[in-house]
DNA sequence: CACATGACTGACT
DNA sequence: AAGTCAGCCATGT
């Protein structure tokens, strides 16, 4: 299914579950980007003013720091919003990153 | 039109 | 293990 990629991506992070998290890379590779994770990181920049809402906030770097929160309404909307799902957030970084973090790739497949 | 910047990532030192 | 460098591509100056 084409789209654009912005709107792609927009997708895919609301495909996230609440209390799970992805990375800009991961996005970028389900769209066939894998090398264009800026451009994810772009698009995202867009997404508060999305219509639909789009939880920007479950995507995080490959390292589940929280790099992009000062993009928010507030620098702690994307701290408090993750923690208001359950997720361990300190020092701006996921805690159990690994483990909540939700591939595309795999949950969703390749179609 | 050319250079600089950025919500990134992977490889190298 | 931690810091640095280069590659990627759209947008802004």
């Amino acid at each position: 299914m084409e789209k654009d990629f912005f709107q792609m991506v927009y997708q895919v992070a609301r495909l996230v579950p609440e209390g799970r998290v992805t990375s800009y890379g991961a996005i970028a590779k389900y769209l066939g980007a894998a090398r264009s994770a800026r451009m994810v990181g772009w698009a995202m920049n867009q997404a508060h003013i999305q219509d639909p809402p789009v939880p920007a906030h479950r995507v995080v770097n490959s390292k589940g720091l929280l790099t992009g929160k000062m993009h928010f309404e507030t620098p702690f909307a994307m701290q408090e919003r993750l923690e208001a799902e359950g997720i361990e957030v300190v020092e701006d970084q996921v805690k159990e990153f690994k483990t909540l973090f939700w591939d595309p790739v795999v949950e969703l497949g390749w179609d």
